[in-house]
DNA sequence: TATGAATGAGAATTCATTCAT
DNA sequence: TATGAATGAATTCTCATTCAT
């Protein structure tokens, strides 16, 4: 009877690594990158702190792959997005309502992600760059189409999607810090619909008539 | 006599307070708070840690002081800009030139302020939410009063406002990752006043037509 | 039936014992004790962790026995090469040359016996000491019937016996550590056998006259 | 009353510099490299752990100073007895009188050059070495002195020189193991100078003669 | 019997803070 | 007031050993 099951125990495996993840992310979302020891991720996780280190290296590199994949799957979910519609403003709606979403459901997410001071992680400073100019990117694509498409007009679109992807992180912290403050959400998703694509200088009646 | 001894003694630890300040916003700056240790800020200061704490209680209600006088010296020349100028998009240049000149100016107070994550510091938290609430407050007082004056139209100004101080967020993170990128610096300002106008909904034509 | 299942069985566990102590000795005499994990071991020996477990029961028993079992060894061919030769001063080549042998052919068993520090292991030390004392012994044999004989003089031999195995391993030492230095394999014995001859008070002619 | 009295607190750093030293020769001896604690070496001299890491920047930089430091002490003390004399034999016989002494009355310097198992220690294992070879080469020279004198044979000098030290760190091993055998101080001394002299092949009369 | 994932005690090291001078 | 040596709690990480499969 030599241990087998390799199958069982690779599901296993990854179970527990995914779980050790989850409960990371909570516990850095909750007390940040340098006040969450090993100690609390393993505790969270319900192992040891033994086992962390069967699974993760350091803290460091769980810390990294975690917002690599995190950042990721924010990436994902808003390609998705703007692949989902057609028209700048539907894209950009969608887009808007992508991150909001995940910053309703999955808040440790947004935490980790937009919140994590930059400086403290030296290891992560590099990828929050690269993060940072890929959301641009994605944002400055789905611009430029649009300005090509004459939906909207000529611009400095690099200029256009930073201060997009600032004002959503912006407003993301802002809605975080009081949800639903006075408004309904869908009033809060119009307000910044609206402040998104006035910034790209859309002008709903002019790019109707264009297409058209 | 005594009076005045008192008096030079006073100006001195003054001096000194403030050279503290000084060194530790660098060192805080270019390693993070937590990379960051007393005996850093001390020999940067040039005095001993027992003297540092005859300044500061610790190490972090100098990185809170720190931070409320590097966000009040912001505010003030934010508030400053706008009061500087008549006419919105007047105001809105002057208030971004400011932002702009303090990052390429003094980069460790955007360092501070900007880029030092929220969740790292307990009792910075509040802080920092406070700070931006009062940066927003400051640019939604100021497209509050353009839109009662018809500079504006009718908008959910504070959705506004802190869009648009997201946006600068990111702009001036962008512009100290990579220093004059490919365009002029006034390309840049110009690029983000249109950003910044276009958001808020402003109409060059229109606004001047109804001043006049 | 059974009965040969039973010594194949056997067998084939004691051949993995001894590649077990095969792979471990090789592994501490590269790493050391201290350095050298179980699971480095495990790897050498191409087996797992556990199964380190079922053949020895901790790594400090793996490394008592590895050294008894190399200490015997060692002491044995001293034996042989004493038994193979009269006349002390045959002995003493054989002897050394057995010696200077196993340095150059199995290093890992010089490593281990000679310069596995005492004090390192608790449980080792008393078995280091029995083991220099069992090989002093041995000299001391050969001396005294070579006293007994009129080869060698009077003397403490005792002394003397402590001191050519001292002798030896310093000139193993220094063999390991800068091999072939500048004289022949055969100059080197020969210069050792003097100096072990000449400490013990041998003198050719005379030793040869009282034989004839 | 600024913190002043930089003679008294230098010299109170220096001894308490020298007390982690003495208190760390004698844990290291007891204990072994490995087994030492830093918290032992605290405890044994006095200190906290922080103290500990004001004065030496790791355990394994402490125990490379102290190793350096009593090699240097040793080979010094070898040095004078050399100087001391004249005369082959009288040199040697100092040389064994100062080992020896050094063997008994500071047992801890012998645990910790003589027995600190080499390759346990990395840092360690070059400046073994290097003092086994300053160690041959002090003998070596006296040989090579007393051969030019006619007072010894031609000879390998640098196969006698190591023959010798490691005959007496046998001894003083085989010494401190059993303190004071069967024979008195006197006879042990007079055996083991007996030895020495005899593997360097010195004859007295023969030597007295050719002086004469 | 063989496996290797899980464990947790224990080690080294750091650093904010104190306090005698 | 200024100093900087002393402190020790707290943190990361290792590795011998166990045990369910």
């Amino acid at each position: 009877m030599p241990y087998r099951e390799t199958e069982n125990t690779r599901r296993r495996q990854d179970a527990r690594r995914v779980s050790i993840l989850q409960a990371a992310i909570i516990v850095f979302a909750e007390q940040g990158y340098h006040a969450a020891t090993v100690r609390d991720i393993a505790a969270a996780a319900e192992i040891s702190v033994g086992t962390f280190y069967v699974y993760f290296p350091d803290k460091e590199t769980l810390f990294v792959r975690l917002f690599e994949e995190t950042a990721r799957f924010l990436l994902q979910r808003l390609r998705q997005a703007f692949n989902s519609q057609t028209g700048i403003d539907k894209q950009v709606e969608a887009a808007i309502r992508a991150y909001l979403n995940i910053a309703v459901y999955e808040p440790a997410v947004f935490h980790l992600i937009v919140r994590s001071g930059p400086g403290s992680i030296p290891a992560l400073s590099e990828r929050r760059e690269v993060f940072r100019r890929n959301l641009v990117t994605l944002w400055k694509s789905a611009l430029d189409k649009a300005v090509l498409a004459a939906e909207l007009p000529a611009q400095n679109s690099r200029i256009t999607a930073e201060g997009i992807t600032g004002a959503l992180d912006n407003h993301v912290s802002s809605l975080m810090e009081q949800p639903e403050p006075e408004q309904s959400a869908s009033d809060l998703l119009g307000a910044i619909l609206h402040f998104c694509l006035g910034a790209a200088g859309y002008d709903g009646a002019h790019a109707r008539r264009s297409r058209s």
